[in-house]
Parts: C-alpha cells; structure tokens; sequence
DNA sequence: GAGTGGTCTAGACCACTCA
DNA sequence: GAGTGGTCTAGACCACTCA
C-alpha cells in the first residue's frame, strides 16, 4: 500500500472513533507530514482522498474540517455495481438466471455506444440476478464478441468480469452512466415479482478498458421500492 | 486561472479539435511539462482533471490515451443542478410557482438530516420551476430558519442559491444525493402534467456548507420521460 | 533497455481567515 | 501577524509496458 492510502486510512479510521473531534479542524498539513514523517505533499494527497469520499472539508486559511452527517452512514447499495455484482456483493448467495443469450447484429443504438460497425457481432445477454433468493436486477448486456470471446452459460452463471479479467487479460477502468425511472414491463413484473404500476430504477452503462475502448453496453433494472443510487458532488 | 486549470482548457480544446489524435496516446508528460515550461507535477494535476471528467485515460508504462466516446457527447440534463438551477441553465427563462412555503417544527427524517433537533423551525418550501414554459421539476425543500434566514415570497420566485451566497454570504460546498424511481402523486400529475402511471425520477438532497453544516434537505421530483441523471465512475 | 506514468520529497510563494 | 490550505517547482526513484 502506498504512503498516502495508508495515511488516508489511519485519519478516516481517527474520524470515525472520534479520536479527531468533529468540532474542531482535524490537524494542519504541516503537523500531520511531520507526525507521519512524510511531505506534506503526500498529506495532501492522503487528505484528498477523504475529501472526495465526502467525509472531510477543507478551507483554506481556516482549517480541515470533519463533515457532520459523516456518523450516519446510508444504507444504500447500488453504487459501485460497476466492479461487477459478484465484487461488490462478496460473501453473499448470488444466482444468475439466464433469460436470454445470443449473437446478434447490433442495432444502431448499440453500434454507437459500442463503437463499433453493424456488421460485427454483439453477445446479447439478458439474466435476472438473484441475490440471497431475492430478485435483485434484471441486467441486459451488449458486448462485442471480436473484443469479449469466450462467453458461455458458464461464465453467465458466474463472472462475466472475473472472465474479463482473469481469462481475457483485460482491464476494466472505468463507466458512464445515465440514470432514470422507467415503467416496468412483462419481464419486470415476472422476474423482478414487482406490481404491474411500479416504476423501475434503470441504469444505463458504457463500460471502458484501459484502452479506451467500450467493452458493454448495458441496461440494469432494479425495484424502485429496494434500490437507490447516491453519490457525492463536490463544487470546486 | 491557476496553470493547471489553464493546460486542462489546452488540452481539452486539442482533444476536441483532433488535434490529438484519438489512434496515438497523447504527448508524454516530460514533453508537455517542456511545451507549456511548468513542471511535471503541474501537467500531471491538469490531466489529472480530465481523466475525472472521463475524456483520458492513463496506462503506466504505455502512455494517455483519448476515451474514443469522447466524439459523441450525451445530451442530458440533471448533473449539476446542485449549483442552483439558476445557474445550470443561465440564459434560460426560468420561473417558479410557489406551491407551499410555511414555517414548521421539523419531522424526525428531516431533523436528522440537517443535524439539527427536534425543536429548530425549519422552512418548508415547494416550488414548481418552469423553463422555458415547461413544467421542469418540483422541489420540496427544508431548510432550518436559523442557518437560512431571509427566505421570503421574493427569493423564492428568484434563486435561493444567490440568496444564501450573496445576501448572507455563505458558501456551499457539497452535497450528497440519492437517486431513485418513485410512484407519481397527484401533486406530479397537477405540476408535472404527467400521466397518472407515469414514474417519477426523485432526486434527494442534503447540501453542506463549507463549515460542514448541512443547510438544505430536499426532494426533486423530474418527468421520466424527460429526465436522466449522469455520472462517470473510475476504478482506482 | 527505452519510454511511460505513479509516488514522493523538501522546499517556495501565495491567498485567505481570524484575532 | 500568525496560521491555514492552494499551487507550483525540480528533482528522485520506482513499476510497468513494449520491442
């Protein structure tokens, strides 16, 4: 582990035992490179850290401050699915149910977002994933079948990610993401089990390697009454 | 403008322009220090923003690449409308209606999130924002009368977000969203003009000041039809 | 082995806040 | 004026990629 993760770690682990009070700044750059014995470069960067995860403050001439609502943590979950669900709900009874899976010639929409020309092939993937025997999300995937070989209802039934990575060498760096609120349909209210007037939470994604090159296109629906999306904005 | 902020602008433009050309990593970063004379570090703070932004991609050992989907730029809309719609759509025609604006005793859910207790008046405003002549969103907002004061008929009917910069000189800082589907009600299908199964996307905010107090609770509610949510993610 | 980005240093000067 | 964070420098050494 690097020098500022490290320190990022130890200040997020003070904050949140309160060994820093949240009413007074955390201490000054200069003291913490030297309690570290570090530049106070790297503090920065350790400090950088935690600013963007939303728990600390700075301003300049004043101080680095603890952000209040930092002790109660949300509950939420559908925030870095982009690791892939079996990443991100390690531990837990996933199943994959497979609805669809096929090759097909992208449509147009696809293409673009892809990438690629409509002449070359795409895998078409549609599973509901079930997590601890509850529907979880319905995820429709498109994925080059040039760049993403390999993929069988054995992957399906695992880690299309974990193949990615593990048995196709390539490294996953990175999505854009639309979200928006969708009614739902036939495949929804039978695989998702939700009400024929509840909306879903769709979260659209362009997937990117290293390389800068698309590697899905998907579409994940999730019960509008058990998923949330958060994030945090910083203005600068 | 600082350097950094001056050489991501360069470097965005060259990007846009071709310039550079997306097939080729981009120059190295010795070769930029040297072309724009500051040092490493400063080049590497500038492309630092745009690779957050999800235009470049960096690859030890290789080079930094151009996101190839960089060329075809999403339409959207609800990314930074924390910085006040006022600002997001400037030149826009904008007007609120104000649907209810009192004063009350917080409710448990909302005193939590402003940190503030029980007995703290809070502001209660709803407001229908209009663009252009078209229903645009509907926000319900609480904000504690201590922190916030001054919210009269005439703020609201302008930005609440100048109101608090310019006229009590404060500073917002951050916020922390969670996005979800949600059923319309009638007050939707009044304001809105959407159909009675149509979803809402509910967006809900608490924004913090650069004390790292929260000032404002609040719920807005979008047409589906008309309204996504956009973000980038990058795995570190 | 040559070239790339990642981390880190030990300073400098500055802008801002508060007393 | 003392103390804070923001920006910037000119280097160093390292890990990784590719030929």
């Amino acid at each position: 582990m690097n020098k500022y993760e490290r320190i990022a770690q130890e200040v997020k682990k003070r904050i949140i035992d309160k060994t820093y009070s949240s009413d007074d700044p955390i201490p000054d750059e200069i003291s913490l490179a030297s309690e570290f014995r570090v530049s106070r470069m790297t503090i920065k960067r350790a400090l950088d850290t935690l600013v963007s995860e939303g728990l600390l403050n700075r301003k300049r001439g004043h101080g680095t401050f603890i952000v209040k609502s930092v002790y109660n943590v949300p509950v939420n979950v559908v925030v870095n699915e982009m690791l892939g669900l079996t990443n991100v709900l390690r531990g837990k009874e996933i199943k994959s149910k497979i609805i669809a899976f096929d090759v097909q010639f992208p449509s147009e929409e696809v293409a673009a977002h892809l990438f690629i020309d409509a002449n070359s092939p795409v895998y078409h993937v549609v599973r509901l994933r079930i997590v601890e025997g509850e529907p979880y999300v319905i995820e429709r995937t498109y994925m080059p079948t040039k760049l993403i070989s390999g993929i069988t209802e054995q992957v399906l039934h695992g880690s299309v990610y974990k193949h990615i990575k593990e048995e196709l060498g390539l490294n996953i760096v990175s999505s854009h993401r639309t979200i928006r609120a969708s009614k739902s349909t036939e495949l929804d209210w039978e695989y998702l089990d939700c009400g024929v007037d509840d909306p879903v939470l769709e979260i659209e994604q362009v997937g990117y390697l290293d390389t800068g090159i698309p590697f899905e296109y998907s579409f994940s629906r999730h019960r509008y009454d058990k998923f949330v999306f958060t994030t945090v904005n910083r203005i600068r």
